[in-house]
RNA sequence: GCGCCAGUAGCUCAGUUGGAUAGAGCAACUGCCUUCUAAGCAGUAGGUCAGGGGUUCGAGUCCCUUCUGGCGUGCCA
């Protein structure tokens, strides 16, 4: 359906021409002076010029043309040259009530909607989920959700980190801890134990020691080396054993997406990537856009137009090893192949912002892609603690996911406990619902560019722009809802009596453009920002009306459609924020 | 050195793409619960938008410049 600040511009630019002017200078935006007006158009100042004429003049002539239109309640000339306008309250009604019948609120979807393959989560096997993870996997989920609902088909892609020397590094360590293993031995031909030689926490704790150790002992960090280059070229034990890596890996990994409620479409990884690099790199050199520099085979992406320097994207290292632009080239291959997707986007760390522009250079000038190819990284910011610096643990090491959640959860589940409002058996689920909405708001509210500030008791603060704010704004309606003891009906919706109904249903007629700025800027933070602002709306009419002790039925049904749509909206809001509201809290 | 990003209230952040008096939240202070969840609502106070110059009817927003901070800058990811 047409978005309504766009109807109201249409109508304007209309009596712009009616008035003798071009139309393109009646574009309406929502007013910046809510104590004015409910809507502006400033057109007439630049036209002023234009025509030669003073803008107020303009601004008359178009006002006049308004005048007695079903639209506005008043539309005027303001002095130097602003055309003020109201809407009508039937106008006003007759989009809400639209709106709350249509699919989506009327959403449109996009007319350019594709396939397109997400890259996020981007975790490292073997290794324990930390707060550097968090960012990639709660605004990734989100810009996922947000795409699908303008029609996108969207493949969110975890892509691990499963084949480096981390790699290696466990295989050497492992086998120093168990020499016996069959696995070493190379002469062994049976089978090998369906079971591995170790659990995800012996695992969480073998890399981390290996990588010390590989840093101050010369000699483990050449057999780790060796290691790599072994399991790469597919020895038989060392494969066995990182499948048992894999299997016990990625089934963790798992239990701790699905506890952000972050779900991945596929589960691939490096290694998936591997098959495909030995054909890219010949189809690269019979293409001649490869050269030797320094003992390495590049592609150089210098292009005539840069201002910097943008060094050669490096395939092949000195000593014949391939790295990581190598994996993320051949990853294209595959991707392309298998999804023929017309975007791709990948999340990460902002710091890696010259290494996706070498690789989609260098994808491009390969031809892995078309040359219409729409590549897009995402730079997110770091999150940072109290002191400005990057989040850690008060010991100042890293901080585990696992732990970070069950700080907030505990923290969420103390205060729940002291409100009793919640029964007693759905109290861990609450405080699970409240924790996320505080953890996911809390980052999600930022700019994902942009570093913030990680502060739990800001963020599960039950006060304030916080996720658990838009929780209980949402739970009070549900309240009034099973009070009520009937569903609510769209058609019962009236026309605004009272400013705080007004201006509840004016938030409500600007969700597509919040969408459509959050879509269009991959900007999760603009969806915050918009129900920040509903359920502030939802909240002062909730405080100014008397909903369920209303006499007039008629009225109190309007009050409840009200009331339920803003619901609605506000809960589809989360939905795709990823997270979603508790009956009671 | 070069490049990118940032600098807005004591703190954490917005600012609808150049419009009227720069907005929220927290912290501080003041009101509002015998009435639908006070995790709420209303209000007070708090600003040289880092500094300087420019573009124009009009600049937090665009251009130039200085300062400060963060990050990146070929064989880690």
């Amino acid at each position: 359906m047409e978005r309504f600040i766009d109807l109201i511009s249409r109508r304007v630019s209309r009596a712009f021409e009616e008035a003798g002017y071009e139309p393109s200078y009646g574009k309406v935006t929502v007013s910046n002076r809510p104590d004015l007006c409910q809507f502006q158009c400033n057109g007439a100042m630049p036209a002023a010029k234009t025509y030669r004429c003073a803008p107020i003049q303009i601004a008359n002539a178009v006002a006049e043309k308004l005048q007695g239109d079903a639209m506005f309640k008043t539309a005027s000339a303001v002095a130097p040259g602003f055309l003020n306008m109201d809407v009508s309250a039937d106008f006003l009604r007759a989009y809400v009530a639209k709106m709350a019948v249509s699919e989506k609120f009327g959403l449109e979807a996009d007319p350019d909607a594709r396939t397109m393959v997400l890259d996020y989560g981007g975790p490292n096997v073997a290794k324990p989920l930390h707060v550097g993870h968090l960012r990639s996997a709660i605004i990734g989920e989100s810009l996922k959700r947000i795409a699908r609902c303008f029609g996108n088909k969207v493949i969110g892609d975890i892509h691990m980190g499963d084949w480096g020397l981390q790699m290696g590094l466990i295989i050497e360590e492992v086998r120093e801890r168990q020499p016996n293993l069959p696995y070493f031995d190379e002469s062994f031909t049976g089978e090998y134990p369906a079971e591995a030689p170790f659990t995800i926490s012996e695992l969480e704790e073998i890399y981390p020691t290996a990588s010390g150790k590989s840093k101050v002992d010369e000699a483990f960090a050449e057999r780790a080396h060796t290691a790599t280059y072994k399991l790469q070229t597919g020895e038989r034990g060392y494969r066995a054993i990182w499948d048992h890596i894999m299997r016990l890996s990625v089934e963790d990994l798992k239990k701790n997406y699905s506890a952000l409620n972050v779900d991945f479409d596929v589960w691939l990884g490096e290694s998936d990537a591997q098959p495909y690099i030995p054909g890219m790199i010949e189809d690269m050199k019979a293409k001649g856009i490869t050269t030797e520099s320094e003992g390495a085979l590049v592609i150089n992406v210098q292009e005539e137009a840069d201002t910097k320097e943008v060094p050669p994207c490096i395939l092949v290292k000195s000593d014949g090893a391939t790295l990581y632009a190598t994996t993320d080239l051949a990853t294209i291959v595959q991707r392309m192949q298998d999804y023929q997707p017309r975007k791709l986007l990948y999340l990460t760390d902002k710091r890696q912002s010259l290494h996706f522009e070498q690789v989609f250079r260098a994808a491009k000038k390969a031809q892995i892609v078309p040359e219409d190819m729409e590549l897009e990284h995402i730079g997110f910011g770091t999150m940072n603690g109290k002191d400005g610096k990057p989040f850690k643990t008060r010991e100042g090491g890293v901080m585990r996911l696992e732990r970070l959640i069950r700080e907030i959860t505990d923290y969420v589940r103390q205060k729940i406990t002291e409100n009793q409002v919640v029964d007693a058996d759905q109290v861990d689920n609450t405080a699970r619902l409240i924790a996320m909405a505080a953890l996911k708001y809390g980052d999600l509210s930022n700019q994902p560019t942009k570093d913030y500030v990680f502060d739990l008791e800001r963020f599960a603060a039950f006060e304030g722009n916080t996720g658990p704010y838009i929780l209980y704004t949402i739970v009070r309606i549900k309240s009034i809802l099973t009070k009520y003891g009937k569903t609510a009906d769209p058609a019962a919706l009236m026309a605004p009596e009272t400013r705080e109904a007004t201006d509840l249903m004016l938030v409500m007629t600007r969700f597509a453009d919040f969408m459509w700025q959050a879509y269009r800027d991959n900007a999760p933070n603009t969806i915050c920002q918009y129900i920040y602002e509903l359920a502030g709306a939802a909240n002062k009419f909730y405080h100014e009306t008397r909903i369920l002790a209303e006499p007039d039925e008629a009225k109190k049904a309007g009050y409840v459609a009200l009331m339920d749509l803003a619901r609605q909206i506000l809960e589809a809001c989360i939905d795709l924020l990823g997270f979603e509201a508790p009956e009671k809290m």
